[in-house]
DNA sequence: TGATAGTTTAGAATGGTTCTAATAATCTTA
DNA sequence: TAAGATTATTAGAACCATTCTAAACTATCA
C-alpha cells in the first residue's frame, strides 16, 4: 500500500483520488508551505481537477489530524505547513512565500508573564520581509 | 483648540465631527486596542452615527499618519493600537481582547539570519491565550 | 463668498473561506 | 458481492471583514 494511502487509513480518512493527490503532493516535497489557492492552481496545471471546497475540506481535515499545521499570515490567507515542529516564519511579501525560522532562533525570556487564569494556546511569529533597495 | 483638533491639524486632516469623535475616543483612554466593529458599536451605544466606511477610512488614515498602529490577529480582524512603541500581544481568545507584551519581554538571538537580498519589514508576534481549565 | 479640495455615506464589490444539499464514492456486513 | 450505511465531493450560494464607488456634503482659504 502506498505511503499516502497508509497515512490516510491510519487517520480514518478514506483514500479518495482527491486525497491521494493531495497527500502525494505533500509527501513528494521536503517542505510544504501551501495555500488552498496555490494548491488548486498546481493541480489545474497538471489537469487534475479538484474543487476548491474539497481542497479546503481536505487541508482542514489533515490539519485536524495533525498531518499539517494550519496558520495565518497577516490576515491574508490560510496557510498549511508540513513542518510540525514548533517554528516560526519569514514571509516574503514580494514572492508570497514562507521561509521557516527554527524555534531556537528566537528565545523567550523566562518566564513570560501570562495573565492570570490564562494559558498559552499557540504562538504566532511572522517576520515580514521586503526587498533590499 | 482641543488636543484632538490640534493633532488632526498637525497631520493635515480636517477636523470633521467624525474625526473628532474618533480622536477623542483615542485620547480619553490610556491604551486603545480597537477594531472597526468594536468602535462603531461604541458610538452606536452613545447615539453617535458614523458610517462603517468612515470608521475604516479614518482608522486607516490615522495609521498612515502614525497616530495609530495597524495590525492583524489570526486572520480574524484588523486591529488599531494607540501604543506606538515596538511591542507584541497576547490575544485573549474568549474575550476577543488584546494585552500588550513589552518589546523587551521577548529577545531575538542576534543576528537573526535574514535571507539574502531581503530586509525586515515588520514583526508580528501574537501569543494566543485560552482559559485555564 | 465661491471655488476647490477633502470627507462622508450607503450600498455594491471583493476575496478568502465555509456552508448547503444533491450526487457520488467507499466501506461494512452478511 | 450486493445492499445499506457512511463519508466525500461538488457547484454554487452564503458569509464576513474590508475596500471601492460615486454622489452629496463640508471645510478651507483666497
Amino acid at each position: 500500500m502506498s505511503e499516502a494511502k497508509n497515512i490516510l487509513k491510519k487517520n480514518s480518512l478514506r483514500p479518495t483520488s482527491q486525497r491521494l493527490a493531495i497527500m502525494n503532493y505533500i509527501l513528494e516535497k521536503d517542505k510544504v508551505h501551501i495555500t488552498a489557492n496555490k494548491l488548486i492552481k498546481h493541480f489545474k496545471n497538471r489537469k487534475i481537477n479538484i474543487s476548491l471546497a474539497t481542497i479546503y475540506n481536505n487541508l482542514n481535515d489533515l490539519a485536524d489530524k495533525g498531518i499539517l499545521r494550519k496558520f495565518y499570515v497577516n490576515n491574508d490567507k490560510m496557510w498549511f505547513d508540513s513542518n510540525l515542529q514548533d517554528h516560526y516564519h519569514f514571509y516574503d511579501i514580494e514572492k508570497d512565500e514562507l521561509i521557516d525560522i527554527d524555534k531556537n532562533e528566537i528565545s523567550f525570556k523566562n518566564p513570560l508573564k501570562i495573565p492570570n487564569g490564562k494559558i498559552k494556546d499557540s504562538i504566532n511569529i511572522t517576520i515580514n520581509l521586503k526587498n533590499k533597495i
